[in-house]
DNA sequence: CATAAAAATTGATGATCGTCAACCCGTCGT
DNA sequence: ACGACGGGTTGACGATCATCAATTTTTATG
């Protein structure tokens, strides 16, 4: 090839998402050195990114596609815990405790993943107090969101946690056909869905077979159509009647 | 008072707890400027330290007894989050994100908790850098942790979830007596604990009773007495039998 | 295309859990 | 002393959910 096209995720200098996360605060300088030291490579979906028990060489970024991160529990059911989409940071646990895997992490679809080693991240974090500040950020967040599903875990049932949860893709997934519904193609099989949610996937078929008397949404295979999302939004309110 | 005793928490020099977290890579001149700025006080038990709603002037660090991080669910539940104890740093998310607090805090018994002003923690941060990387281990072991939690809700039968729970709390509040059976004063009432497994008050009451009858631990009022800990560590185990 | 393997659905059944209600008990305030 | 109140316990009942098993559908693979 004679020409070589400048790709996002080639280049840190022209790549889009980096544009809105913690790595955005590096100097032009910086930048170089990430440029030169990253590694960044395509996955096609369902790829492992990384396996539990595994040494944490460094942390990964999404350029664009997306990645699921799972754990195991104690009886040895997979759980999926949450998704991570372009812009956002993955494996940054392992490289800050520096200890072992302790998730596993997989392509949610094809994607595109930079690869940052352990190296130089410590560097950048050095050189540049304001990445810590912004590296910070993220974890808090991600902190906050943890919280969040703990307390909907709490107290709802399984069908209005699926509900959230199908709202939450909807947003990332969506598009919003001419009639005003929202159609997704799911990125994630029931079983997935369903650990998601701390229910098994028996249970998660039953819920949506409901939700489909119901009238609240359609499935067919990994397509879902929502008609009416407003009434989706009505099922996670605490009726707002009282 | 003619001779002002230095009590732990007065003069961060000799606070005994702030050796062992993140504040511990402070240099003698940023420790100065943490002692003179720092407001420490008592509270007295189920004190509120800070409200949901507030806006986040700064961090508290416990120096001794305890505090509890509450949220409130959608239908107006309040959830135990979690417990922090002394050297733990507490509020921090507020604070770093800029927003107002999402959880309340109150201390769990007569506690020692010294307040740092956003200002201040912003100072020290862009001071030293090595204290960002040490938050940075706090919140990611934070977020860790959450996770933790969120893979043992989604399986694990409320029982099972209340003895991890009691084994944590004994670790914590447990003393071991002469015959080797662990007793401890409960720091929370049925209802919290309830909230932290996410079951209702009601059904703790049963599986207390049922842990009664199985001959796994003694409730009387807050005293808890669990004569052969490892017949609990047997319940949190999938049967290593096959 | 054929076959195997994995995913998804459906039914039946029992265990767990939430809800509503009654009741006990200790604390607090008038 | 009295009643109000909050926390805790217990009972009855129904809803939800996990489990086991059987079947169908989809996906992967040679």
């Amino acid at each position: 090839m004679e020409r070589r096209k400048i790709m996002p995720g080639v280049n840190c200098f022209e790549c889009l998402p980096r544009e809105h996360n913690e790595w955005s605060v590096l100097s032009d300088e910086e930048l170089k050195l990430l440029t030169q030291a990253k590694k960044c490579r395509k996955y096609h979906a369902g790829e492992s990114i990384f396996a539990i028990g595994e040494p944490s060489h460094g942390v990964y970024c999404i350029v664009s596609g997306g990645a699921a991160v799972r754990k195991i529990d104690a009886a040895g059911n997979s759980i999926l815990l949450h998704l991570v989409y372009p812009g956002g940071t993955l494996g940054y646990r392992g490289v800050l405790l520096d200890e072992e895997r302790r998730s596993s992490a997989e392509a949610l679809g094809p994607s595109k993943i930079c690869f940052i080693d352990r190296h130089t991240v410590q560097t950048l974090l050095e050189r540049n107090p304001t990445l810590g500040q912004q590296f910070l950020r993220r974890v808090v967040t991600d902190v906050d969101d943890a919280h969040d599903k703990l307390v909907r875990n709490a107290t709802l049932s399984n069908r209005t946690k699926f509900v959230h949860l199908l709202l939450a893709l909807m947003n990332r997934h969506g598009r919003t056909a001419t009639d005003g519904s929202r159609v997704m193609e799911l990125p994630l099989s029931r079983r997935d869905l369903a650990s998601m949610i701390g229910a098994r996937h028996e249970t998660l078929s039953r819920i949506i077979g409901r939700l489909e008397e119901d009238g609240l949404a359609r499935f067919s295979g990994r397509t879902v159509c929502v008609s009416h999302p407003t009434s989706l939004l009505h099922e996670i309110r605490p009726s707002l009647l009282d």
